[in-house]
DNA sequence: CATGAATGAGTTTTCATTCAT
DNA sequence: GATGAATGAAAACTCATTCAT
């Protein structure tokens, strides 16, 4: 998926340490800060990450102007990822359901990555990528409803919130069996599928997933940079 | 719904000190800590937490030998309460799925004390108040089946985990809509009760959720009691 | 008498920052720690320690992981310069005693340092300092035994047991006056070299000075570093 | 020796908790003070005391005003204690050397009060008790000088001196062998008694024994009463 | 008088962030 | 650019002392 485009050695001249280029450091500290934080929650030190990473704390706060942000850009990875996951099958001709599938990749790559999702909790996420995402889901849920696939009054925040509920599985109890959302997803396709009538009670807007509230970034916690 | 027995107003007037019995002092800072850990999340400050219950630091560790404790406490309370819950629809006889209207009584009570449900996330729970709760939801999952109200194949550790999901789903957009559960619980009814062919996937172990991971209080900072 | 290579002046005429390299904060911390337990014993507070070496508490604790580890780090400065002091006498060739001199060039370093003797009521010291000293000493008693200056019973544990009594003597009323333990050194040496009878006591063995016990940094106060 | 006046049950008539003696308690106090701070050094917790001692912490504080009061209480009874031995000694008349017996009796004493040490550290002693000890000592000295049992110009604080340095080897290794002590005060007065030239350095005032500093109610450490 | 709950300043330690080298 | 030493505010926890019951 996602080609890792700054990976590749950019390589150096002179004989002392080869300088290292900026974009690799990212990705180092990306991996590390991922390492990490599933090891000791978003609380772990992020010097930690930057010895993990093999660099100084200096260079991670060359890239990341906070730790906050290093956080932030973890989310923003995974949740781009199901975003394009989401447009790819959107584009894809076939007989299966593309968001029956597209569910299924996404807790595919989350438990893969799920060394990165700590950091998925957080919110607001920025917002592009979650609008990317809620655009490709919407779609999606479109043609699904269209198809007969699911019931009429699905709505895309319904799927939103499954993703969040799959992720929660997943980090929770991942560990001691990596395949648990599969049941969980099963059921919840059955809610989703099943006849009857429309639900009693309306869906939640979309804008409101903005203000999930997960604590963490909005009850300030964490040095503040001290004032000179 | 059952008053409001274990965090719920303890009388007193308004004068000032009313005459603080210990186990009053108790209250007011299980009451204190609700708030501001959904306030500021498990990462608050435990002098805010006295502050607030208008007592002194002191007092609260003498009460709680730790911020664990405390905060475990407050987690056991909310469990504890579901266990309740369960056991007396379990008694009552009627018309209605027991276990339906357990996840509707239980998702009412988690809403309702939404400012105490951050610890929820903590895990392990004390066993004791867990196991509790395990047993009450699998009488109840049995007699559903029984009943043929659910799918035969249905879990207990899979409504252990809609439990979960939805206490999420409250915790984190319940700001904005304190109704939005449920939607989401009729969803997932309809999953459970959805006829079809067996699960494909195997229920996860009821032990299983002991382990569960959410790092929220591994990543320890400050002190330690002194061992003794 | 030796250079004061350990604590003392580490160049630098005035200025200000005059290139805070490690080492010299090391020595800086360390400096001041002697004072600083000098003037309020080992209770003292660890940030005060900080303060008088003009550094954060921060960097005293990358320094020394533990208020346990400084002060400990101070006792072994002693031990360790009382252990060379009785490596040099050994090899020095002449016709005074060298044990003699020895309890002389401690006590003196003792006095000198005062202010850094607190730390070295701790036990137990970290084995290895102690060890150098214990062997040291029982070089210099042999040979005074061989040439007849001490009484043919003299143990290695009489001697450290008079160390540390010229130790608590220069601790309590050095202050008051600075040379007292010269007069209580000559009377002690009396009693090495006085002919009579075998002493009709046993000595102490050696490994039990191990277990010395003075409490001091067992009523251990404060946080404890998070285990990882 | 002491005769514990304060020890008989005074009783009481009522049903209910025997009303108990004010003198009985300070004395429960006190023996659990003594066992407390030998466990665990002079920074030992006051309400330990109190517990150990069956009472509560106002208790304690009604008999002893402060920590520091308690503390000084115990060592005024060690001191108080040698006092007396030296004069029982002064009136005996007998053959042997009343000062080398006296120096075994204190021995014997601290070492059969060990738990009851930790406090004797402390200084400056309230002076009416040390006074007396001082006088007594100055008296055996005084005679043992004119016996012709000791040299002629050891000193009263040389003998004061021998005392400190004796308890320091009690309380130090005395958990390992409790008759440590005996060796060392035997090589001790060998050093009074041998005989040879007049020793080179002057003795130490006796007043100056008052400026003790072992750091402990010098360099202020513990709460101070809260101002209201 | 005795009790022990309450108090809060003070202690040790951590860690996000800066900046001299 | 990279590094990692330095920083110091903030956090968890203790305990001498007071005082309502």
């Amino acid at each position: 998926m996602r080609p890792d485009t700054a990976l590749g050695e950019v390589g150096g001249s002179a004989g002392r340490p080869l300088r290292r280029d900026a974009a690799e450091n990212r990705e180092r500290l990306l991996r590390a800060a991922a390492d990490v934080f599933a090891e000791h929650g978003l609380d772990a030190n992020v010097n930690e990450v930057a010895r993990r990473a093999g660099l100084g704390t200096g260079t991670l706060y060359r890239r990341f102007p906070t730790k906050e942000a290093l956080i932030d850009e973890l989310a923003v990875v995974v949740v781009t990822e199901m975003a394009e996951i989401g447009r790819a099958l959107a584009r894809r001709k076939g007989p299966e359901v593309p968001l029956h599938e597209f569910l299924r990749q996404c807790a595919e790559r989350l438990a893969a990555r799920r060394s990165a999702l700590p950091p998925f909790w957080r919110a607001p996420l920025p917002a592009d990528a979650l609008t990317e995402l809620r655009r490709a889901v919407s779609g999606l849920v479109e043609s699904a409803r269209q198809s007969g696939a699911v019931r009429e009054d699905l709505h895309t925040s319904d799927v939103m919130i499954l993703l969040w509920s799959l992720q929660l599985i997943i980090q929770a109890v991942g560990a001691v069996d990596p395949d648990a959302w599969r049941r969980q997803l099963e059921i919840a396709w059955h809610g989703f599928t099943a006849p009857g009538p429309p639900l009693a009670h309306p869906p939640l807007e979309l804008g409101q997933l903005d203000v999930i509230n997960i604590h963490r970034g909005s009850g300030r916690s964490g040095r503040r940079p001290r004032p000179r």
